[in-house]
DNA sequence: CTGAAAGCGCTTACAG
DNA sequence: CTGAAAGCGCTTACAG
């Protein structure tokens, strides 16, 4: 059973099938008699538009490439959900593909939006590999990256203000009377890292605390991964009396680690994370951390894409603020008791 | 600057588009030495096949259609990257569409799948519409719902097999020593709530126990709305020693409600919950759960479409089996202690 | 083995 | 306001 065409419209309303093509997107080149036939015989035939047919001829089609590290993340999930909001309230249909940062995958998927005709394309991966880039920019489409690592190299970019909301963080420890403050960084030598790291600085500057190297220690991004550099700032003489670290991931480990030592959150150390994924709130003590704006920066990378195609300017740079949520892993320092 | 088509090449081969076409595909028909002047011609000029033309003509678009209720959800996250990877694997592409369990947005969606000419849908939904299921099924290409509340009426379907999962589950706690043992389910009438309820009674049933109607309470798949239904319990003259849940997410809650009546998991009370989501590893204590494989489930499910593509008998309800995770939350019951 | 012809289901100048 | 023609970039009988 093939289904309905305009051509078999045309048949039924006894018109060309360009007049229904006409009718059918309220072209004022119709009169209204006619156009209400052929709206009405649609309907009645259930008649649905061929989009593919129709992207032939327009080339445009109405859909977008989104590249993520992992759909599986929940950090991503909740950009994807924004993106997917917004494409889908301006009739544009996503299609979603995992590099599970694997080069060789990166390339097959930029290969497909290419021959799917995408209008435009999203990249919301953490890490994108060097050889990457050139391939996407030569695309001739408008690409639009999140959080990416290499602002610089892009025209279109949603990032949060990495800076900022890591002064905010650590801010708010100092206000709590913490003045021996580490941070846990990630090790890959992201540009994340670097600026959490730069605004975990450029607080204690400003409190004209000094800085102290050995307060800095490195996880991988995992619960698993913050075990031992927790287990070397436990070793210290003098340990931390909170601890901020690169993200939500890293703080429950930092919170484990902190616990195989027989301490307590906050009693014994505070603890601040970032991201503030879903189960920040879940975990016990509920984490103090920066909440980074997942959905909105996916709608906003969306809307970005949707000027672009429709030529207007649209900002090159939109840089969004994370907002520090406080919960219950932050608590002024323990009165020094000594022992 | 338009893209290159297989006019472009044929021009630049000296020979007939159609040999092109023929050549790029590996068709036997075109002579092994043309053919390889065609194929380096084409690398050669950047050449990508329009795939929206190819479908045009082929009415196969290699791509699938995937309806969640909301992809920032980590179980769903988890079961689509499943599909995503094996659609990938076999050169289909996937659109992604969130419909918040929203019947105006779902219909939207399976129109717009059915205008893209998509070649299948995967539903991935835990409650479905009742008006959406017709609708589902009057579309032309084949369907495959995962996890589904009304299993019986489509053709096909993967899900879990709840009941086995919940025995076991349930017998771990009756192993451990646990005599009273609530069930803390889901207030909104889900299948897999009854089933889970049914594996619950089941075990109980064979290790001869008495089902204690007050040991039922009712969360809402939050953590949240599990709090109340845990003072109900701890209200009891004689509270329960485990409490199984619903989910990983009522869990979470419930734990909570156990701390704040000032108990401990699982020294005063054990709790399992049900998923495995990523976070039940982090919590503290990590929580004993039934796995579901999440992504083998979504991996079987595209399996499933390919099989129907090509036209071969494609199994038509795939149960899956959970996986008991034993961690921490559950232990033996305490010695009763006389107050 | 190769090419000319037709067609997939639309949209869009071009005439009238 | 309406229709005939052309064309989007492919694939696939049909001839030779």
């Amino acid at each position: 059973m093939r289904p309905v065409s305009i051509k078999d419209i045309a048949r039924e309303v006894q018109v060309s099938h360009p007049t229904v093509s006409r009718a059918l997107r309220y072209s004022p080149l119709v009169s209204a008699k006619t156009a209400e036939r052929i709206r009405q015989a649609a309907v009645k035939m259930g008649y649905r538009p061929n989009a593919v047919a129709r992207g032939l001829v327009t080339k445009k089609t109405k859909t977008i490439g989104v590249v993520v590290t992992s759909i599986a993340d929940p950090f991503i999930g909740e950009v994807v959900s924004g993106i997917e909001e917004t494409a889908n309230d301006h009739g544009y249909s996503v299609f979603l593909a995992n590099s599970n940062a694997d080069p060789a995958r990166e390339i097959r998927i930029v290969h497909s939006f290419q021959e799917r005709q995408v209008d435009g394309i999203l990249v919301a991966s953490s890490r994108v590999g060097a050889l990457y880039m050139p391939l996407l920019s030569q695309l001739m489409v408008p690409i639009v990256l999140i959080n990416n690592q290499h602002p610089g190299e892009f025209v279109h970019s949603v990032v949060i203000d990495n800076i900022t909301a890591s002064v905010q963080a650590v801010q708010h420890l100092i206000q709590l009377g913490h003045q021996r403050i580490a941070y846990m960084g990630d090790q890959f030598g992201l540009q994340s890292d670097t600026e959490r790291f730069a605004g975990y600085r450029q607080a204690l500057a400003s409190a004209d605390y000094p800085f102290l190297p050995e307060l800095i220690v490195h996880g991988d991004g995992t619960p698993q991964g913050a075990i031992q550099p927790m287990d070397r700032l436990l070793g210290l003489p003098t340990p931390p009396t909170a601890v901020y670290c690169y993200n939500d991931m890293t703080a429950i480990g930092a919170l484990k680690g902190i616990r195989m030592h027989g301490l307590r959150v906050p009693d014994d150390i505070s603890l601040v994370g970032f991201d503030d994924l879903s189960f920040a709130s879940y975990v016990d003590p509920p984490l103090t951390t920066v909440r980074q704006p997942k959905r909105p920066m996916g709608r906003q990378a969306m809307e970005i894409l949707i000027k672009l195609f429709s030529n207007a300017q649209a900002e090159t740079n939109i840089k969004v603020q994370g907002e520090l949520i406080v919960r219950e892993s932050t608590a002024p320092p323990k009165a020094k008791v000594s022992r």
